[in-house]
DNA sequence: GGTCGGTAGATTGTTAACAATTAATAATCA
DNA sequence: TGATTATTAATTGTTAACAATCTACCGACC
């Protein structure tokens, strides 16, 4: 059993950091470590680690001793660019990677495909933003992107908190099908523009 | 007085940072915090908030309950990649911040400026490459790119972590004079070929 | 009325002790 | 002998108490 043994820091980032993307906190307002430690029932050390980590994934702002509050959104002009990072990196791992891929190295990729469909077909906005990162984050690893993932974190953190146009919930799951395909039939240029059209 | 009051934590991240860039430890083996507790003389948090930081920043690797490793330098590979990335960031912030440059704000890049002609005339490449970062840092800050520090700084530590171009500092000096002479003239595309050229 | 200074409460920063996990060594058994 | 299981030491993870800092409030003074 217990195939991974999570770190209760590590439990407690991810709870924040879907909370936050979630809109659960009003952004400007500062998140009180004590507060948050009652709510799980652990005490501010993992708390004040999870701040830190987030800060650094640029999903909240921290300030020396007067705490951290929800980073506000990149200005609307920066957007562009971000999303345009993002893109080079994916596409960038996929032209190297994906000759290397292994057929049993997409199964990962196939179960993020399964959630994000499960996702998909509950109609909740944050649980499909979230299945969605975890469908590119297989992708990259598959293709041997590990070493990308931190600086690929930061530019999805930074997309989240924009309005992001997760209106059509049927497209957003055919757009994943359509890389994976791609993916397995290991049709590089074909990949690449699936994930082009995919992040935006 | 007390301009900045900095936290034992961040003392601790800088310090542990610059001799992981400068190549004290061992690629591979182990930090300790409780050694490196005692070598600074504060308990375990702040050396574990240390580790948790730089391995967000990338310049340290963290495994669950197994420490912390100096993170290996990126797959040769992939070094032109990262460059470029980089390249992209520092010229898209000033393309759009260059406008407004106020006169006064170029003041603490020349303030880098002399501290990296200090640094290049002492001939020590661990500090000429930090004085390096805090110039291009001063200048990003002053084009009013804040937003992109977290990612920037990802990546120029993994291009610290590879072997640098640090041979010929008399050269390093007078590109960093030559992208100062271009920021202050407001001469857009001049700036941009200037941090071009030292990039890489 | 407005500003300066101080006090009290709230909040974060740091520490040291304790718990849990890991890795290496020794002991047991086939 | 070889492999497998206890044992133990080293190390990290977590906690709770203590210290330092900041914020807001209130009164004295000009």
């Amino acid at each position: 059993m217990a195939l991974v043994t999570r770190t209760i820091r590590e439990q407690v980032t991810d709870q924040i950091r879907d909370e936050v993307v979630a809109g659960t906190f009003p952004p400007g307002e500062p998140l009180r470590e004590a507060e948050l430690a009652e709510r799980f029932g652990v005490s501010r050390g993992p708390i004040r680690d999870a701040f830190l980590q987030l800060s650094q994934e640029g999903v909240l702002t921290y300030q020396a001793n007067r705490g951290v509050t929800v980073r506000q959104a990149p200005k609307p002009e920066n957007r562009e660019f971000i999303v345009s990072l993002r893109q080079q990196i994916e596409c960038y791992v996929i032209r190297l990677g994906i000759g290397q891929l292994q057929s049993e190295g997409a199964d990962p990729i196939k179960k993020a495909l399964a959630d994000l469909k499960t996702a998909c077909e509950s109609g909740q906005a944050p649980a499909v933003a979230k299945c969605d990162m975890a469908f590119h984050e297989a992708t990259l690893i598959a293709c041997g992107g590990d070493d990308f993932l931190p600086v690929w974190k930061w530019l999805c953190s930074q997309m989240l908190l924009t309005y992001s146009r997760l209106d059509n919930y049927e497209q957003v799951y055919d757009e994943h099908v359509a890389i994976l395909a791609a993916l397995e039939s290991r049709k590089k240029q074909a990949s690449i523009e699936a994930i082009k059209a995919n992040i935006r």
